[in-house]
Parts: C-alpha cells; sequence; structure tokens
DNA sequence: ATAGATGCAAAGGGTTTGCACTTGA
DNA sequence: TCAAGTGCAAACCCTTTGCATCTAT
C-alpha cells in the first residue's frame, strides 16, 4: 500500500494543535471536543486517523491506562509515567522513574518496558 | 434489586475451580477455553456472570493490563504486580513492589492505588 | 484535474443484556 | 414447583473501515 503524500488540512491541524499545547495526554474524546473548536463539523473517525498519523509519525504516543481508553501525548517529553484521577478522570504525567522496577521481573524473564500508573485524587479533586 | 439466594451450578463450578488452581492471571478466554473442558457448552455470557460474581464476593480481582484484556486472579496472594510476556501473550504475576513509588505523584496529588505493569519475554518464550 | 482527506454510517471486537428455556433447591 | 441460572442473539461501547463527497495541490 504505497503512502502517498500527507496533505495539510484543517482538521489535522486542530489535532496537533491542540496535542502540541496539551500538558497531560489526552484521550479521543477530549481531542475531538478541543480539536471541534477549531475545525467545526470534525468527526471522530478523522481524530482516530489524525492520530493514527501522528503515532506513525513519532510525534505522539499512545498513554495506555489500565481500564481506560488510550490518551495521547507528544513524544518529546522523556520516559516518565502517568496519574489518573478517579473523580475527574483526567490522566497527568509524573516526573522520575524507579528503574530497578525491572529487577522485580523473575530470573529468566527478559524486562523491555514498563508501564507505572497511580491512581487516586489530582490536585483540583482532592482540594 | 434483592439479589436472591446464589446457587451452585455445573458452570460456576467450572470457572471457579479453574481460578482457583491457576498459577496466573487468566483472561474471559483462557478462562472460557479452561472451564469448558469441566462444563460443556458453556458460553461466554455465563463465563462475565460467574466472574462478576467472584468479583462481587471480593475471591478474585480484576488485572488490567494497558493495552490487553483484563485478566482475573484469585484475590488472596497479596500486594503483587504483572508482567505481560509480548509473545505468548500470558499475564504473570512478579512478586515484590517498589512502594515508595507514590512519592513519585505530584505535591497535592492523593496517590490510593498503583499498578505496575512488566513487559517482555517471560522464561519460555525467552529461552 | 485528481489523489488524498473527510464525514457518515456500517462493520468489528470485546463485553453486557433481554429473553425463553433449563435446572438447582 | 419456580426463581435462579444458562445459552443464544441482539445490544452496546469504542475503534476501524467503506464509500460518496469534498478539497489541497
Amino acid at each position: 500500500m504505497p503512502t502517498g503524500p500527507t496533505r495539510k488540512t484543517k482538521q489535522r491541524d486542530a489535532v496537533r494543535a491542540v496535542l502540541g499545547a496539551a500538558e497531560r495526554p489526552l484521550s479521543i474524546d477530549e481531542l475531538l471536543k478541543a480539536a471541534s473548536r477549531r475545525a467545526d463539523g470534525l468527526g471522530v473517525a478523522t481524530v482516530y486517523r489524525a492520530v493514527a498519523l501522528l503515532l506513525d509519525e513519532g510525534w505522539i504516543e499512545a498513554v495506555e491506562i489500565p481500564g481506560e481508553p488510550a490518551r495521547y501525548e507528544r513524544s518529546d517529553k522523556g520516559h516518565h509515567h502517568h496519574f489518573q484521577c478517579e473523580k475527574c478522570d483526567r490522566a497527568f504525567d509524573i516526573a522520575g522513574c524507579l528503574d530497578n522496577l525491572r529487577k522485580l521481573a523473575p530470573p529468566k524473564f527478559r524486562v523491555k518496558e514498563h508501564s507505572v500508573t497511580l491512581y487516586g485524587l489530582c490536585a483540583a479533586c482532592a482540594a
């Protein structure tokens, strides 16, 4: 399947702009709502397609949180993990990582990646 | 909705038996396949219902792994985390936990739980 | 002009639910 | 007996895909 040239469109610009300005990982729904303000009539399918494109491109990464739909965020943030607020349902970045985590694996297991998610109340909801 | 008495059935016994004997978290599909041997003609819906029951009962817990369908395991295993094999797609328990993880959260966030998942190759697949 | 992109609506995959039939107590 | 439980199929939710239309180039 020859991947033809990629066009610049209002919809893609909108999605890219929203993700570029986001300070936390956004779900497809959050993206749709936010990007719709910049590109009227924006459809979900287009958001999914734009996200897939940005993933391929490597400009964003998926943030998979157990029991939650995926979120997406710019991939230039370096290694970090996430916090999921149980009340407002928003995801946040958290800095740092205990990388001796890999040592928890059983003897012959080969660890390639790891994911850490904290759950609780974010600053706004805990107040 | 009055929850009437719970009956003992071949299907539920099968699901309970499989989970009771499992040494790693099982997905609905794994449960269906394994329990079907003990209860012929077992349907998915019944497995889901049996699992929901055992969850309510507190006898099992859901193991949510990012990007994977949920797994279930007995809840008497104490605090631990999981390893997801990228090749055979099976989930495994891993002992231990770095509980200073909660300290990674930003100042005013209230951490209640956390989840750690390691990804890579299990002993069998790494061999 | 024309291939790429969009939006809608239909199709998928996993989970849940409604309902007539079966079965445990 | 008869409500609880089961299997099947339809319903759901989220994501993907097909297709006619629109649009960047």
